[in-house]
DNA sequence: CCTTGACTTGGAGTCGACTCCAAGTGTTAT
DNA sequence: ATAACACTTGGAGTCGACTCCAAGTCAAGG
């Protein structure tokens, strides 16, 4: 699969998935003969896991180390663990801040809804009054 | 309160402080007799909000032109609710990928707590082999 | 054969959001 | 009253994460 096509998939730009690919997010993928990209079905399920972990905000730096790890072999599982339980402690933590975030919006959002109520209420009265039915 | 206290009140460095205010994230504090800004309880809410906001991933952009709208008065409501309805609605499908993330994290951790069970498991195994148990 | 267009590389540029710096003023403690 | 330290300003620098660029290679269509 050439890097376009890829690329469409995820919606990810192929500069990024080059950018992922020299940074060492993704290993090195494989190229055909006139040394294009040639994503494979384990390439696009590593590129999969990292838009994942990217678009909730995980570092590129920590996921390299992961990514590194990985690469290392089944030896070292317990440090891979680590840095997925650090990770999805920091997740579960912003997504608090989040919802708190969403709570006080919603609020915000409900009064300014009362407001516009209150003043069609008051438009109302007023012609009522006008008509004096009131 | 002077700025060193808000920041610590906060958790925002001074600087921050000085930038939101001189981007427009929150509008002019007051100073004392030298020059200084000098907090007030407006202010602070002013600065909890955007703190809030910002923790949330809120852009410091989007929040400009919020701010300058509730400046503006209490005519345009309206573009200010709309503002918050679209932002509420982006920070949603944020936390939305965040928690599929979520979950792929914890199913992840779970295949490599699993894995060092059944890896205790064998050694259990080898053992009892040993000693020809089983 | 020649153009068009996707691909390659290394490196530079951009963007959002701070963060730091220099140079100067003000306040407080010894 | 002099040192040490918080504050001020405008502007420059940094950081993370892309994003773009120039210069070159390759495959397919007219």
């Amino acid at each position: 699969m050439k890097i376009m096509e890829v690329s469409e998939q995820f919606g990810l730009s192929s500069d990024t998935l080059r950018y992922y690919e020299r940074v060492g997010l993704i290993p090195p993928v494989n190229r055909n003969g006139s040394g294009m990209r040639d994503y494979n079905e384990l390439d696009l399920r590593r590129v999969e896991f990292i838009k994942c972990m990217r678009s909730a905000g995980l570092p590129v730096e920590v996921l390299i180390e992961y990514v590194g790890l990985v690469q290392q072999g089944d030896q070292i599982t317990e440090a891979r663990k680590e840095i997925l339980i650090e990770q999805r402690g920091l997740l579960i933590a912003r997504m608090k801040e989040m919802q708190n975030t969403l709570d006080i919006l919603n609020h915000k959002i409900e009064v300014y809804e009362n407001a516009v109520l209150r003043k069609e209420k008051e438009i109302v009265q007023a012609e009522d009054q006008a008509l004096e039915i009131s």
